[in-house]
DNA sequence: CTATTGACGACAT
DNA sequence: CATGTCGCCAATA
């Protein structure tokens, strides 16, 4: 059983547009707890995964990938799958496919 | 209730 | 740009 947060965050999480990627922060943002980016990345780590949620969409602030249950290699792998390119674990034009949910 | 942990972020050096 | 420290939040032991 998910929790009320967990919950939040996936329900946000599938609003990204395929090709996108958006970070904890600003996923944090939108769910109210523009602190909370670590506890995002918890949801996320409990996160049902793939069919349900693409959590994959979710890096770093920085551009960087940040982590992935079912390794970051993976997670690279299928952000290349939709588009979004990586160089050295870092996501490519990142400020330009970022995807923020105050838009 | 307290302590620990973790897919993080901001800032200082 | 790389490394180290501190702060934050929610879940779990």
């Amino acid at each position: 059983m998910l929790t009320e947060f967990e919950t939040e965050v996936l329900k946000m999480l599938r609003q990204i547009p395929v090709g996108r990627v958006t970070t904890y922060k600003n996923l944090a943002c939108a769910v109210k707890r523009p602190q909370s980016a670590r506890a995002v990345g918890n949801a996320l780590n409990k996160n049902p995964d793939i069919p349900k949620v693409p959590c994959h969409r979710v890096v770093a602030s920085d551009g960087y990938l940040g982590g992935y249950a079912c390794g970051a290699r993976k997670k690279t792998e299928l952000l290349k799958d939709e588009g979004v390119l990586v160089k050295n674990g870092r996501i490519v034009d990142f400020k330009n496919i970022i995807y923020n949910f105050a838009d």
